[in-house]
DNA sequence: GCATTCCTAGGACGATTGTCCTAATTCTTG
DNA sequence: CAAGAATTAGGACAATCGTCCTAGGAATGC
């Protein structure tokens, strides 16, 4: 039990400080820190810093599963599921102003040192691909869903990059509004 | 002279090296080893890494500058020439989909390490974002033409990140392919 | 209450980092 | 050709990196 919580701490922290200074240049020390616990002990969770990674990008893709279970949940409307995702740009914006977008910056870094947890990172975006194009097939666009479902993350990353460039909040206001009167478009039967 | 030379081929593969493989993930060894010199010598020309990274922004910004003034020299459609920005996606795809784009990995990596070389870096957006901007200004678009070239960087810079967390070329095309629409029906005096 | 496993602390390791120094070499200039 | 500056090579430096080991304390099961 104890450990179940030194290694949860572990993890969470991991997690924060892989978004915040990036995972290279975080230290295996900085998160015993940040844990409140020594190197030593750290090593007994976790061997090598790949480990940590796995254990930060499965922890990713479950909160990830269950944030878009929870939109699913909210309501039957496609149209509006899609707008929670667009609005976590809103309401992630203090971060995402200082760091980014978590999954980009993290796949941005790993296909830098060519890392092998690069597929698992970039499962964090499959997520989201794959459940925003469900919405759109419910939307009654089957043969686009999956184009317009990268068309919507890859708005949302420009977004998240650029926002974290010029520290700009009300830009990123502007795109939620652009990109959410282009989904009205979409979810008027126009094109796209 | 020779120094010069010297000097300028460190610059160079430093821009390189830095775009493939990090800022922080690329070592004074890696950088000399490149050049085919000592570190010694590396150490003459460049005292710290953040003289190298000083150089390497400014050796991008001159790049970015006459690549710009080269498209403004091609012709007076402003339209086109913003044609010409978005195309860079596709001449640049094999390198995009390795290693993302050039200056959002840079500002994302800067941004993530508190480094004051940020500003700097960030000013090379802000060419592409001022020259964006004079283009819509020329569309007869004054009033929103900053955010119409936010919005361009913006999508770019998704279309960059998206492709290198998916290895997608079609992707790219796709998208190039809809921006460039969507700029047809802002020339064309339509709403954006 | 003893034995066994689980958990923790603290330090050691070789390698690599950015930085710096010194001595040799090359080049330029008179 | 000689004198000075510019350029190069190679190694030393303290610090930090990821990794690993060992020994003691805490918890658990019989």
């Amino acid at each position: 039990m104890s450990s179940q919580t030194t290694r949860e701490q572990i993890v969470a922290q991991a997690d924060a400080l892989f978004y915040a200074r990036g995972f290279e240049a975080t230290s295996f020390s900085d998160i015993a820190t940040a844990v409140g616990i020594s190197r030593g002990n750290f090593y007994y969770h976790f061997r090598t810093k790949d480990e940590i990674l796995e254990a930060v990008i499965a922890r990713r893709i479950a909160a990830t599963d269950a944030m878009l279970a929870g939109w699913e949940a909210e309501g039957a409307d496609p149209a509006a599921r899609i707008r929670c995702f667009i609005r976590i740009l809103i309401a992630n914006r203090a971060k995402i102003m200082l760091h980014g977008c978590p999954v980009g910056t993290l796949v941005t870094e790993l296909a830098k040192l060519d890392h092998l947890a690069l597929e698992g990172a970039a499962r964090i975006f499959t997520l989201f691909r794959d459940w925003l194009a469900r919405q759109f097939e419910a939307m009654g666009r089957p043969e686009d869903a999956d184009a317009l479902a990268m068309h919507v993350l890859a708005r949302s990353q420009g977004v998240a990059t650029l926002a974290s460039a010029f520290h700009d909040e009300s830009f990123i206001r502007d795109e939620v509004d652009r990109l959410c009167q282009w989904l009205d478009r979409i979810a008027g039967g126009r094109n796209g």
